[in-house]
DNA sequence: AAATAAGATGATGGGTTTTGAGGTGTATTG
DNA sequence: CAATACACCTCAAAACCCATCATCTTATTT
């Protein structure tokens, strides 16, 4: 029986007899088996039909190339100099190098901060274009219009970090912010044994609803388990070093009995600074994102605890939530890091 | 040339008629069946599949030169009441579920505690069998010698939660359980304000090298930060609740002024059960593992913290070593969780 | 509608890898 | 011993990868 397989071997296809069948070059099917780019949709049909009548692909080869096309997806945050978003957007870079052309193809951009009506423009922008985006939500009409119509077009959008409140159809990855506010008031209550005095709530900004909401967290713990305490509000510090350096000088001025800090938002560089100028590091202080300068904070004893959320994790929630809406959104797990569980 | 069609059925299926019937020459099945470089994927598979239909390869020659059908993996866990190991045998069983026929096939056996025999010979009994084990680790010189003989057939190793000590060519996937013992002697220091008193260290068992580097871990610490607080070594209360209670409750019984406790070992429910009844809540407990008796005594505020190692991550990496050798394993995010944090 | 830009395809060539054909030596077997 | 199957090697041809550029299509702007 052996003589004589499927294809006798002077009859065995080659991509130039796919050519042929498909009517292209064989310059296309080159541009088509090895996942080139420029090839129109159709035209890549064509060809991996022709392959297949002719038996020229595995099954494994064909399902790899048949179908899915990486997707095409955008990824928007704020600008800005906060660390944490930084390093998210530089995650995303590194991401992509090591998926290479197999993943998404992930393109990030910066939008101008606190801006609703320039995210609201940037989501416009990409709609269509993009087969999802991933964004930095702020909190506001001008946004929840623009994201409504975006999701009409087809283009599926999921919102990372902070959400929009409540959009049908736009799920959200990120942490359960109440709960992370409640554990932070939690912590500094606890660290500073009972102590009465004043703890300091440092806004990010109201923009943002993660921000919001872990404040209403905070000031719900408080008022519950350490009513001894008094929350002192702070100005909004628009997550920017400086600004929050000037805060929290004036607010080491101002409030003597100072026993904590939380930081809803991100950089925290600018209030450790204060801390460390002033000597008041025996001020408890609890901020978001682990970053090269939280950690330092951390390992000096000026920060007491970093709240993250692991950018890579975070990432990888938001490209499967694009792939496939039906994926529920449970939220992120929060990491806490102390001085002596960084990694 | 043609070498098939003329003899019987009975004769043995030769290299030519694999040729024949992959359409390729005898000179690549020669490459292909010799591991020879220079042979496309795409061919070598054309080849294995021809020679497979002629059934020319036994099937431990199919083994030897196919590629990655799904691998066999053994998990062994200490048996017992410890309820993160049973979670952990739950996750599994969910794990198996989920990936059904596509995923390795995951079979777990839980091994006499405690003794280094049982698990050797566990060990050695799935040697050959089974591609890969994931063992929770007894550092014991009989298990050393039973993992390198295991090795050595070619059953890949990999040790989780505990491990063996140096042993080259067996990762590790766990926690950096130094820099967690360090973590909880922080926070029990901390949470406890700097009163004086006495920390109760509750030992699980010295058999577990990681058992035994928390331990190192949280004396260090102790002796460097907070010098105020003697600790008071409990005898091994070998993961196991009833043993856990009654030990407590003489704790409580001889330690006047204690202030917190950390158990390294599982099976925290005895120690909360005594606190309750005991009514000392106010004691301060950290413990591992984050199940159904932790998180209601974490709610209840018998417990303060759990330290966890997420059971779903742990076997995803332990499979990851297991399917590729060369992965380096760093160890595992610590998650800590507070009452306001809990999943 | 013409001009322009952007994208898709074809043509081509240099360099690399894969493959086929054939030679040699060896162990096995009838 | 002769025939056979096969391991192992070499070499040149074939197939393929990859980059570049010209050409052609299609959509957009003016």
């Amino acid at each position: 029986m052996g003589s004589g397989g499927e294809y006798p071997a002077s009859e065995r296809p080659q991509q130039a007899d796919v050519a042929a069948r498909a009517g292209v070059s064989l310059a296309t099917v080159d541009r088509v088996l090895n996942r080139r780019k420029g090839v129109k949709e159709r035209t890549r049909q064509r060809v991996l039909e022709a392959a297949r009548e002719l038996g020229f692909l595995s099954e494994t080869e064909e399902a790899r190339l048949g179908n899915a096309r990486p997707l095409n997806i955008v990824v928007l945050l704020p600008a800005g100099s906060n660390p944490y978003l930084r390093l998210l957007g530089e995650r995303l870079r590194a991401r992509l190098e090591r998926t290479g052309a197999d993943g998404p193809a992930l393109r990030c951009f910066f939008i101008e901060s606190f801006s609703a009506q320039a995210l609201a423009e940037a989501l416009r922008r990409n709609a269509g274009w993009a087969d999802g985006i991933a964004f930095f939500a702020i909190e506001h009409p001008v946004v929840r219009e623009a994201a409504a119509e975006v999701a009409a077009t087809g283009t599926r959008l999921v919102s990372i970090v902070s959400d929009l409140g409540s959009v049908p159809g736009i799920p959200h990855v990120g942490l359960d912010n109440r709960a992370v506010g409640r554990t932070a008031g939690l912590l500094i209550g606890r660290l500073s044994g009972g102590r009465a005095g004043a703890v300091a709530l440092v806004a990010g900004s109201r923009h943002y609803r993660a921000h919001s909401e872990r404040e209403a967290g905070f000031l719900s713990i408080q008022e519950e388990l350490f009513p001894q305490m008094r929350v002192h509000g702070m100005r909004e510090g628009h997550d920017d070093a400086a600004e929050n350096y000037r805060h929290t000088l004036a607010l080491l001025d101002q409030v003597p009995d100072l026993v904590g800090i939380y930081n809803v938002g991100g950089s925290s560089g600018g209030i450790t600074r204060a801390l460390r100028e002033q000597g008041r590091q025996e001020v408890i202080f609890i901020g978001h994102g682990l970053t090269q300068d939280t950690r330092k904070a951390v390992l000096e004893g000026t920060m007491d605890a970093i709240f993250d959320q692991d950018p890579d994790t975070l990432l990888d929630r938001a490209v499967a939530c694009l792939n496939d809406p039906a994926t529920t959104a449970r939220p992120l797990k929060l990491d806490i890091y102390f001085s002596e569980n960084l990694p």
